[in-house]
Order: structure tokens, then C-alpha cells, then sequence
DNA sequence: TATTGTTATACTCTATAACTATA
DNA sequence: TATAGTTATAGAGTATAACAATA
């Protein structure tokens, strides 16, 4: 097939992805915060706190590597280790007051993000684009799977 | 403002981020290359034989860290450093046989992905998501630039 | 015997600073 | 004096493997 269009339309996906990447980062590094830390911080204040084991699974990497993350994020004061109530091999990640503050702030940034993005876009086209994204995310989706976080 | 659906929007836009690092990730990795070294290779391939100085401008990676991803992609064959013609302090890194086979097979495969991604959009759509696409990109490209928020 | 989290080890990516050879 | 690339050092993120405590 090879669509000059569809090459084209990728490169600006890529750089969107690029773009995003680089504003989020920004934006966490003045929180004091790295991207992997902030994944962690954001699984445990969704979904609450969790063991470690069960955010290996959601952010899909080694235990090990939670093992890091956490000590990263405990050192600075973002969450605490507790141990777990009924499994005494198991510990239980939560956020501290100021984890909790930087993750309702994060939330609260996402939301004028979003509508500094969408903002001035026409109605129509909004509603267009996002069914554009809905599809290619639909074709996305069947290669590749999405890790879900169990209960702890 | 607070749009509930621009924040949906983006939550959309930051998982097909997600899934099309995933993917790309994942196909370098069957090629025996790796995010960082994989855009140094991409570099080089688009516009040719190039210094480490004007590759750490190209990338907006540190000198020192130049060194370090030609290390590894030389040592696995991809690119080789030749003296500069005119200034004996400069190399010039350029790609192996190797490495311009891998470089020409990921443009192909990137085209190939492009058609896999919108082949199934109807025309209409797809015109409206470039629209989209563009306009967003035109929010975040003056958004980089702009001076940082200071912390509130 | 299986699971949870850790220590041990190693590799990649990234940075700053000091050093060398050249310009 | 300034520039190009390196070595030295450090930290983050990632992995596997071995291990202790507990299930």
C-alpha cells in the first residue's frame, strides 16, 4: 500500500508523542518527581495502597525495580512503606500527606492541560479527531495489551 | 473551564503515546537497538556522516553521552567513526553496511505501520484527524517554547 | 513448595566536571 | 583561549538471579 498521507500522519503522531513526553517531564521534574516514580505515585493514588507485587504487574516491570522506585519516592517523602495487615512476607505502599497533595496537584494540572489543548479547537473537529483516535487506538490495542492493577 | 471531555481527549492522546513507545520499543529490540541509540542511527542515516558535537545538538543530549551510544553501535556494527578530513580534533560517525540495511528496513517498516494504523479510517475521518492532529500540535509547539510556570 | 521482597550484579541512558589534543 | 571528544564520577531505570522470611 505505502501512503505518503498515512507516513505523514504518523510522523505527527510521533511528535505529538515526542512533545507530550517532553512537557510531562518538564512539569515533573519541578514536582521533584522522574517519570517511572510518577507512574508508581499514580497507580498507588488511583487505585490505593498496593504491595509491591502488585505494582510489578501494573507498571509491568521486575519487582526488583519497585524495590527502587519505592525507595526513591520513601526517601523523599512522597509514600511510606506499611507492612501488610494479613501476609507479613507482603508491604504495602501508600501515599504520605504530601504524596497525596502532589497527586491531586498532578490531576488538577492534567485537567488545564487538556483544556489548554482542546480549548480552541471547533467543536466539530473535536469530536472528529477523537473518533480518529478511537480508531487507531483500536488498532493499537489488538497488538499490544494493557496491564490492569490487582488488588493488593 | 474543566471540559470533561478534553480531559477524556487526553487521556486518549497519552495512551496512544503510550502504546506507539511500546511498539517501537519493542520492534528496536528485535533489531538489537535501543531507543536512544536507534534515534543517533536515525540521525546519522537522514542526513549523513556527522560529528558527536553536532550530533549531542541534533539529539539535546550531553557530548559525553554521544560518546557513549556510539560506543554500543559501534561495537555492534552498526555505525564507525572515521577521522574528520579537516580537523584532527573531530570524528565523523557514519553508518556501517549494517547499519544503513537496518536503517533503510525501519523506514520501510515504519510505512508499513503507518498503512496498518489508518488503512481502516474512512477518508473523511482521517482527514479531519490530521486536522485535529496539527491543530493540538500547534498548542503544544508554542507551549514547549514557552518560559516554565514557576512553582505555585 | 511457592511467594514476597530484598541483596547482588550488570547494562543503558543521562548529567557535570576535569582532562587531552587540537584549533 | 576556545573547541572536540574523552575519562571520571554519579544517579536513575531496567533486568536476572540468588536468598531469607513467610505462606
Amino acid at each position: 500500500m505505502s501512503e505518503p498521507r498515512h507516513v505523514a500522519a504518523l510522523d505527527r503522531v510521533l511528535e505529538l508523542a515526542a512533545l507530550i513526553n517532553t512537557d510531562l517531564t518538564r512539569s515533573l521534574h519541578a514536582l521533584g518527581l522522574t517519570p517511572a516514580r510518577t507512574h508508581l505515585l499514580w497507580a498507588v493514588g488511583r487505585t490505593g495502597p498496593a504491595t509491591h507485587r502488585a505494582l510489578a504487574t501494573a507498571l509491568d516491570v521486575s519487582p526488583r525495580n519497585i524495590t527502587g522506585l519505592v525507595d526513591g519516592l520513601e526517601r523523599d517523602g512522597f509514600v511510606a512503606r506499611e507492612p501488610h495487615p494479613s501476609d507479613r512476607r507482603a508491604m504495602l505502599v501508600m501515599l504520605t500527606a504530601r504524596g497525596a497533595e502532589v497527586f491531586h496537584r498532578m490531576q488538577a494540572d492534567q485537567q488545564v492541560f487538556a483544556d489548554l489543548l482542546f480549548a480552541d479547537m471547533p467543536p466539530r473537529r473535536f469530536a472528529s479527531f477523537v473518533r480518529g483516535l478511537d480508531d487507531v487506538l483500536a488498532v493499537l490495542r489488538t497488538q499490544i495489551g494493557s496491564p490492569e492493577l490487582p488488588d493488593a
